[in-house]
DNA sequence: CGGCGGATCGACCCGAGGGAGGAGGTTGAC
DNA sequence: GTCAACCTCCTCCCTCGGGTCGATCCGCCG
């Protein structure tokens, strides 16, 4: 098993002396470079090899969120956030632009050397105390993926749920008829035998059961 | 701080004895009971005082997740579910009865540890595997919640915003008219103003919008 | 006070959508 | 060879949805 080499971008000199203080004394870890913001992250990756990038949000010039998408619009090293405040925005914002690994800075080292295992390994990980704040928020709205997959979506044929998502999209027929290289006809039958198959009256309740059973696709 | 007093629930004797022995070397943590099936936890639990309950999925007669469900509708202890298999309908299902925990059984006997008292402080941990799938299957239904809530979304009224949730149900002008007391003209104007706030075609795309923007109302 | 925007209703027109029904082609299972 | 399921396309018909115009009522603001 190689050294994992990390980066450590942070704007506090005080943070990186720690944290590179704390990695030292790990086997199979190695502090290979340090950033002071954003930018300067991206820089170093263009000159040096990184397997993890641990990351502060609040930088100067180019804030971690920022440089996190950067990096993964650039098939990047992974990127493990470190942060001190344990925002919605944040989570949400690190998430969203590829991050592998959400932490709060009152992380025990133990557990941040653990996580950067497991980001390097191509898993995730995120705060005790935001996966419970994360849970509570997605709950409410899980009847979707959980149970109720709907057994009736099996009864759609390939076709029909190609179509499906088309109409989800928010397509006339015509549209879709276009998109897919069939005349208007055939769409319309699809549609028919969607909503008689599923039982449902029109495509506006067709749109509302793809959202709910995630066939809705990919925006 | 006070002993974590933990229940395992397993079908299979080894994988008791295996976490006895494994929580035994552990200060502040007491195996306090041991269960073969989610009904013995159920009873179990009537009789002792359990801070954790370390619930397997597959078990006979009462499964691990149903008896998750029992014990929240009951205010029960934290449960941690602790699978062999990184299944979706396991994660959800656990998610959704109230579990505070899923991890996976090659999970290392520290980070089992450290799952307990993080489950027991009130926090919340999922497999690093787990999370990984998780996030890649809400990252692509994040534009609502995160940083795009479309600011279109604020030139509705509050009363638009009422009917388009319910056009998001999927209901008919007349439907909607009959569940807000109103004509069903008054909502044909309000579904027009709508449409034509948001620049959208037909009812269609506004339910599509509703859904994007975490508009529509729970299910 | 006048004016503006929201909420409530009505009347009209017409185009898209959906039901019913038929029809030809393909594939794969039995 | 037969049958079922799927995909493709068509016609006829009628309802629902949406645009447009107008109207009343209310509350708020300058």
């Amino acid at each position: 098993m190689d050294v994992i080499r990390v980066l450590v971008a942070d704007d506090q000199e005080l943070v990186r002396t720690g944290l590179r203080l704390v990695l030292r004394r790990e086997r199979g870890i190695e502090v290979a470079g340090e950033a002071r913001d954003g930018q300067e992250v991206i820089d170093l990756l263009e000159r040096q090899d990184i397997d993890v990038v641990l990351m502060d949000v609040q930088m100067p010039r180019v804030d971690g969120i920022e440089a996190t998408r950067l990096i993964n619009e650039r098939g990047g090293p992974r990127v493990l956030i470190l942060t001190t405040f344990d925002l919605d925005e944040y989570v949400y914002g690190a998430i969203k632009a590829g991050a592998s690994g959400f932490l709060l800075k009152d992380t025990s080292p133990q557990s941040l050397v653990e996580a950067i295992r497991v980001v390097h390994r191509g898993d995730a990980v995120i705060a005790p105390s935001t996966t419970r704040r994360l849970i509570s928020h997605f709950v409410p709205r899980l009847p979707a993926c959980g149970t109720a997959p709907d057994a009736r979506v099996a009864l759609l044929s390939p076709r029909e749920r190609e179509v499906l998502a088309e109409v989800a999209g928010g397509l006339s027929n015509a549209e879709i008829a276009e998109r897919m290289y069939l005349s208007e006809g055939t769409v319309r039958t699809h549609v028919s035998s969607i909503l008689a198959k599923l039982h449902l009256r029109d495509r506006v309740q067709a749109v509302v059961f793809a959202y709910e059973n995630n066939l809705a696709r990919p925006t």
